[in-house]
Order: C-alpha cells, then sequence, then structure tokens
DNA sequence: TTGTAGGCGTTATCAG
DNA sequence: CTGATAACGCCTACAA
C-alpha cells in the first residue's frame, strides 16, 4: 500500500503545486471544479490519506479528545462508562476525532495532565465528578476544554447530567404509592455530589407524599461490606419495607447480604436501584430501578465539548428523560394478612 | 502558564541553540554537565513540555498505541477490558505513550483504520479476537504493528492469552474429584476460538478422570435467553449434578433461569464458571470459577507491543497463572440420602 | 485559478 | 561539546 504517500508525491504526480492538492482536500480556497476531481480521484485510487500529525502540527489541532476513566477497582459503574463512550465515538468519528483514554485513579492526574501539557487532545470529558475533584480544579486552571459528566456544585463549569433527581424521587414516590410506606435508603461516597443529589430527591419525594423519611433509615458512607452488614440489620430492625439503594453496585452487595442472612427478597424486605445498569442483570430476583440513557450522555457530552473547542460559550445542562421498571423486587406481599 | 513555551524560546532565553537544548531533553548527544543541568532547571522552573506532535512528525512516530473495544451491547465483558486497560496504562506511562481508544463494532473497522491510516498510533492492541477477524487480516494486510488479545488460531500473529486451557481443565477436574460425576457444558458462540479450546478443556479433564463427557450435555451456540432455557432444561432432564458454563454471563444468565424456574443452587443442581468476573459479584450464591490475571495480560500486551514497535520479532505466549475460587454453587449436596 | 515561500515545533545531520 | 541547517508533512498568507 501506498501508506507513506505524502501530499507533494499528489502534487509531482498530478503536475501542479501541494498547494492545489492541499485545497482540493481540505475545500478551503477556491480551485476548479476540474483539478479538484483530478486530486480526489487519484486520492481515492491511491488510498491516500493525510498525515493527522502534519496537518495538527499545522494547525495546532490535535483532532483528538481524552475521555477519562476513573481507575479504581469495584467501585466504578463499567457499563456506564461503556455506553458513554460509544456515545462519545458516534460524535467524535462524526467530527473525523479520535478518543484518547486518560485512567485516572484517584488523586493521581499524571496520565491526564501529560495529555493536556503534551497538547495530545483538544479537549476532555470527565465521566466522573466528585465534590472537590481534583481533575476539575486542573483543567480549570490550564483554561483546557472540557466537559463533566456528573453532578457538580461548581457553577461556572459545563458539566452534563442525567436528570437523578427527578428519576430518584419519581421511584421514591412510586414505591410510596405500593403501599411501602417505611423506605429505607442506603448510600456510599458522601463526597460524591451524586450521593446529596439523591438523598434530597429521596426526601422530596417524601414530602410530596406528606410523610417524613425516618432519619435512622437514611445510611450514608456506607463503603464496605461490613457497612453494609450493619446497614442491612438496621434495616430490618427497624422494619423498613424496602431499601432504595443509591447504585447498582450497592443493591447488588446488599443482596448478596441478604442472601447470605438468610432474608428473602421481597417477602421480608423490598429492594431498589437509584441506578439501573447491566451489573444487576444476573440478579435475582430482578431488581426495581431507574434507568437512563448513557449513550445520550456521552453523546451530548460530546458535541457540547466541540462547541466548546469552537469557541462558543456553552453552558452545561441536565438530560432529561429516564425509565423506571418496577420490578419483582418490590412486589409488595401480603405481608399483614401473610405472617 | 507557559503553555506555549517552544524550544526556541528556551534556547534564546538560555543563550543557546536549540539543537543544545533539544539534546539536553532528550539525553542523546554529548552534552557538558553544565549546560545540560542549565536547561533543565530551566525546564522545571517554567514547568516547559515539548509538543508531542511536533516530535511525533520529526520522528514520524505517535506515541500513542490504539486499544481497541468491541462495540456490542451485552456480549461484552466489562470488568476484563476494564482491567485489561489499566494493565495497558501501566506501561504505556512508564514509556511515556498514551492510550487511543478505537470502539470496533463487529465489522464496522472504521474508526480503527482511521487511526491506522492517519497514522495516529505506533501500534494496536486488540482486546478481543474471533475466528475470521476483520480487525486482524485489516492490521495484517497494513503490515501494522499489533498484539491480540485472546487465541487465535492463526500462527503467525502476535497473541497473548490467559491460561484458559488448564484453567477450565483443572476447574473441571476438581469437580469430578468433589463426586459431580455428570457434568455439562454451556458454551456460547462456537465462532470464538475460546469456545473450542474449553470444550476442549473439559473433554481432557474426563479423560484424565478415566472418565467421559456426556456429549448431549455439552451444549454450545447458546445464544440467547430461548437457548439458555432450553440448556437449562436439558441439564436437568438428563440430571447432570453440575453446569459448567463458559462464560460468567452465561453463568449470570443460567442462574436467573434457574431461580425463575424454582431451581436450587447447589441443592438441584450446582453451577460453575470458566471466567469469573465481577459481574458474578452480585449472584446469590456465590459461583464457583476460574481468575485470571486481566491486569497483566494487559501490561504484557503493551510490553510485547513496544518490543515490536521496537523492530523486534516477538512470538506470542500464553501467560500463565489463574486460580480457582471453590465456592456455594458447586458444594456437592446429601443428593443421594436427603431425598 | 494556481503557485511560492514560510511556518508549525521538534529531531537529525553535519560541520565547526 | 555546540550550532547552523535541513528535514518531517501539512497549511496559509501573499503573489502571480
Amino acid at each position: 500500500m501506498a501508506s507513506n504517500m505524502t501530499i507533494d508525491d499528489i502534487a509531482s504526480a498530478l503536475g501542479v503545486s501541494k498547494t492545489t492538492v492541499s485545497r482540493a482536500i481540505s475545500g478551503k480556497g477556491r480551485i476548479s471544479e476540474k483539478t479538484r476531481e483530478r486530486v480526489r480521484s487519484y486520492i481515492e485510487k491511491h488510498n491516500y490519506r493525510p498525515s493527522s500529525m502534519a496537518r495538527g502540527l499545522a494547525q495546532s489541532r490535535t483532532f483528538n479528545i481524552c475521555v477519562t476513566l476513573p481507575g479504581e477497582y469495584g467501585v466504578v459503574d463499567l457499563p456506564f462508562f461503556r455506553k458513554c463512550i460509544a456515545g462519545v465515538a458516534q460524535v467524535t468519528e462524526r467530527e473525523g476525532y479520535d478518543i484518547m483514554l486518560s485512567v485516572v485513579s484517584g488523586s493521581d492526574l499524571t496520565g491526564l495532565q501529560r495529555i493536556v501539557e503534551h497538547r495530545k487532545a483538544d479537549g476532555v470529558i470527565l465521566t466522573r465528578t466528585m465534590t472537590r475533584d481534583r481533575a476539575v480544579s486542573y483543567l480549570k486552571k490550564k483554561g483546557f476544554p472540557f466537559v463533566a459528566i456528573g453532578a457538580s456544585d461548581d457553577p461556572d463549569i459545563v458539566c452534563l447530567d442525567q436528570d437523578n433527581l427527578r428519576g430518584c424521587r419519581d421511584l421514591t414516590g412510586r414505591l410510596l404509592q405500593s403501599g411501602m410506606k417505611r423506605l429505607a435508603l442506603i448510600g456510599g461516597d458522601e463526597t460524591h455530589v451524586i450521593t446529596g443529589i439523591r438523598k434530597r430527591a429521596f426526601e422530596e419525594a417524601h414530602r410530596e407524599a406528606g410523610l417524613e423519611p425516618d432519619p435512622d433509615l437514611m445510611i450514608l458512607g456506607v463503603l464496605d461490606s461490613e457497612k453494609v452488614d450493619l446497614a442491612v440489620r438496621r434495616c430490618l430492625d427497624l422494619k423498613a419495607d424496602c431499601i432504595v439503594c443509591m447504585s447498582d453496585r450497592l443493591a447488588g452487595s446488599i443482596l448478596v447480604r441478604c442472601s447470605a442472612l438468610g432474608i428473602r427478597i421481597p417477602e421480608d424486605i423490598g429492594i431498589a436501584s437509584c441506578y439501573g445498569s447491566s451489573l444487576l442483570e444476573s440478579a435475582s430476583p430482578r431488581i426495581t430501578s431507574v434507568y437512563f440513557n448513557e449513550d445520550a450522555l456521552g453523546a451530548e457530552a460530546a458535541s457540547l465539548l466541540f462547541r466548546m473547542i469552537g469557541g462558543e460559550k456553552v453552558k452545561g445542562k441536565i438530560l432529561e428523560g429516564y425509565t423506571i421498571r418496577m420490578e419483582k423486587s418490590t412486589q409488595m406481599p401480603d405481608r399483614d394478612g401473610g405472617l
């Protein structure tokens, strides 16, 4: 293959200057239809592709965007990331861009920094945010274009989120409506913005139903299996009807715990998750949860980023739309009569 | 920030030529320790970072490697990919390289092709292989350096695999030893090389134990939930002691199916998986399975790739080492006496 | 409409 | 040990 053909080769082969060839390719500048076609067909025939590095150097653009991937094991919602990326890929493809991946583990930003400082990408998509996110403050300080997926309390960064507030509120509301009056809420890391949002949603749904959530049943900071154990026991002791878990992982662990303790779902207690993903696919019984459109999230993030790169001032937003699937895990048993 | 400082700026600031600066940075060529230190400290102080594009253009290297991510939903083992990437990242980091991601959906290689043809990466790591893999033949034809993770029947490509044969054989052996004599094997896509390997391992373990597997209990091509249903029924009808599932996903579906049918694990039938991943974490009971070191796989793949890029002739290999965790899902119940 | 020349930021060559 | 100077492959005034 003519893998290393340059614009010069084409020029001399066609007896024109490389400027002409360049114009024929980029479409910029006036050029006769005839020569353009001549160049085009030559390129087609010899399967020429411009070197992105040379092009990048000349235009000081990389035609890459960087997507971060949280590096901690077991903490991350993989399916989420995956669909997100797929959404991003759709858009980058359309724009002739490619994706760089940076694994960001905790507070270790070295990978991201290298990419930014070596100018290997034109912008960044952060796939997770925390309340005091070091990646966010780094990029902000650098003035590097980025959009953050997830909630943020910082008003002047561009971020894009799913409608977690409504989704979780709606879920809670429907559980209350279905007759489960004593709901427990179990959540993880309190430094994640999302945790605060879901807590608020849980409370709001109660108020809307004219109820008050029991503070003893709102258990946050549940980060390891001991804590899970404790939380589950408390829910049972306090006779909760149903546990609303903030994440799919949490729901998974709780499920395992319950099964180990011989607690039946939903007969003894119900379980619902604020976030549905394929992680729960193999769970039994099926878990009631809220589903969001994660592809759309990635795609939208990429679109926003491209507009930023293009110099436009853009604002973050919340992507509407979610689906609640009520499953067996929250089917009210005949608990009163049955026992 | 002096984000756009060039080597020229440094040169004139220090009153030397850019050649000298370049040498001080790269370490190539003779240069006095004194000037080297002068340059080094200036760079340090002003936080200068060379432009990778300019460097790339000059050396015709990109300092990127591309990792492919299968694009199909629900078919892919995410945790695997994730750990793999983490392993790759470790090595790339060390080499001053970065990772480009290409989502390859089925036979759609356009993303990968763009990266290769526009010379955006120096090599590729394929994270999955199939018997007639289009990505493989494409890269081979292009003569582009790549290593494939997973099994392959093509002898002249560099590929790197886990010791699936031994792992699965060992698992099967231990199940047979534990007293389960009638084992069933359920597997998915027969076009995946790995499927053939696991089948062979299953058979070999039987022979080693002086047994013959029942051909009716070796059910391949189980790709959708109907097939799962059928397969499970057959296992029950034919009174299998235990089902050996080729993948974690398959194990998950089978678990769900059993639970729906009211079949108890391990009382009615046991379940084991040839591949352990966090997908099964939330499963209950815990599933016996084989665990591989996926980080090591990614890291090793990257190392091999770098050696190829460096011009070395390398050969593929099989990464040794795995762990079998026997869990509740295969605990022989007192089936004879009990019923 | 087309071509010439210079620049993007680095490395490599070859003299001093 | 150091410094001009020419690549690397493409883009873009400016000129013709």
